[in-house]
DNA sequence: CTCCCGATAT
DNA sequence: ATATCAGGAG
């Protein structure tokens, strides 16, 4: 299951509220949240409350609807209600970090981005690509080593990798397309031998 | 580093 | 029982 969305602005909203929570309960309620609040300027404009009755059955919910209120107080505030095409502008809103705002930057807007998230740090770690311990420093050598036009398809196939196959806690290596590039999957294969 | 939060998978 | 889940703020 992956997030569904309909333009930058829902997966910005999704994207915040899906940290540390499964594509599958976001999607669940995306419907209703749309059509209770389907501008940034409605978000705004809401109390906290009426927000977390709407995502309640996600996690962080309390946090998550004073993050997400402030965050469109902010994009109507800075930026008209318009979610910017950068990074940097992306990141000056509430309850967004590199991960996110890099998410928008490609799922959004189809724009060259690396993004980070926890599957493809794991991933990129176990391949031993880069052993940053960071994920924005890792985001940082990733830029250096994959061609700009790659960017966004390595990060999105990497993060679905991660997902299905190269999994934190019992990754299937038999199933694996890449344990040839992967000392750690080829070493856990043969110990269950 | 901890906290936010609770459902689901193993 | 506990590890994990499209992380970010303090």
């Amino acid at each position: 299951m992956e997030l569904e969305y309909e333009n930058p602005f829902q997966l910005l909203v999704e994207a915040i509220l899906a940290a540390q929570e499964s594509d599958k309960v976001i999607n669940k309620i995306r419907h209703e949240l749309f059509k209770k609040f389907p501008t940034p300027h409605s978000i705004a404009k809401a109390t906290q409350e009426e927000i977390e009755e709407v995502i309640k059955s996600i996690n962080f919910y309390r946090r998550k609807a004073k993050l997400l209120k402030e965050c469109c107080e902010k994009l109507v505030e800075l930026f008209k209600g318009e979610v910017p095409t950068t990074v940097e502008e992306l990141i000056k809103l509430p309850g967004v970090g590199r991960k996110t705002a890099n998410m928008v930057i490609g799922g959004g807007y189809n724009l060259p981005a690396i993004i980070v998230d926890r599957h493809v740090f794991r991933v990129v770690q176990r391949i031993s690509l880069s052993k940053q311990k960071n994920p924005d420093k890792m985001e940082m050598e990733l830029r250096e080593i994959v061609p700009q036009e790659f960017w966004t398809k390595f990060s999105m196939l990497l993060l679905n990798h991660g997902k299905r196959v190269c999994k934190s806690r019992n990754p299937k290596c038999d199933e694996c397309v890449i344990i040839d590039l992967c000392e750690y999957g080829q070493s856990l294969e043969k110990r269950k031998k």
